[in-house]
DNA sequence: TCATTTGTATCAAATGGTGTTACAAAGAAG
DNA sequence: CTTCTTTGTAACACCATTTGATACAAATGA
């Protein structure tokens, strides 16, 4: 599994965000600070706004802003924004029905699949975009 | 993230070893099972048996068993032993030192991960093996 | 009208999981 | 001691996914 960066580069997006107040933050700046291509930032922007977390325009004093207050940013919400979504995988191909355990062992990985998934998202619901900003700040800037 | 199905593999082979009591379990007969190469199979056991949850035996009579008993292995255990590791990757590339978040976010997030793979450390320490195998034969075998 | 910025399509490179063949080493059985 | 069986690994190809990059249409403001 290819060490997949996206909710760490979402939340630092939205902390440059939170951080700017009602300006709005160009992907080309973003991506000065994130050190990577503006294409990049653009497409996690756009996965960001379909979960309704940010709002962007285009022209030449567009760029991108908090949809809503820091406070009102879980890490949920920005965890299933980009993600990705489960902490493990199922089988990748079908085990054999044939045998009594390949048969029945499915249903229960997926129920605790679930499970675990529930537990964290509910671990990083109770964090907020806040929260990061204070966790930053208290760690001396 | 390519969703890899190793934890859900591992948790298959342990459950087939648990059901066979004290015999050596073939690799062949397990690919069987789950469907696979003889292989995957003994790559996974090989990480099994560095984390002590099975031993092996080379010969015409080999194969591989338990190391404990279904109910002293906790599947915190399994994951740990294959995986693979955290729930969410951290920054490809480091970010822009110069700025300021850029400087102080890795720092926040690297423990923000830990606490994320504590959590679900924790949650798949409730269960055993033999939770597993009571769960799929409280559904029907 | 023109410059700027987003949103997307498209492509290349790198990475990692999976499946496969091949074979040395260990061990049992005759 | 020889032979057969099985594990443990190395080596390789294939495929999917992530990341980075170029290119360009559409939207927007000056």
């Amino acid at each position: 599994m290819a060490a997949n960066s996206q909710f760490a580069m979402a939340v630092h997006i939205l902390t440059m965000l939170a951080k700017s107040g009602d300006e709005n933050i160009k992907s080309d700046y973003i991506a000065g600070s994130v050190n990577t291509n503006p294409v990049v930032i653009r497409r996690l922007l756009g996965q960001l706004s379909s979960a309704n977390l940010v709002t962007s325009q285009t022209g030449s004093s567009g760029g991108t802003r908090l949809a809503r207050s820091a406070e009102n940013i879980s890490l949920c919400e920005i965890y299933k924004a980009v993600s990705c979504g489960e902490v493990f995988g199922l089988h990748a191909k079908s085990p054999n029905q044939d045998c009594p355990i390949g048969r029945n062992i499915e249903a229960v990985l997926c129920n605790l699949q679930k499970e675990i998934d529930r537990s964290v998202g509910e671990k990083l619901g109770q964090y907020t975009l806040q929260t990061v900003i204070e966790m930053m700040e208290g760690a001396h800037a």
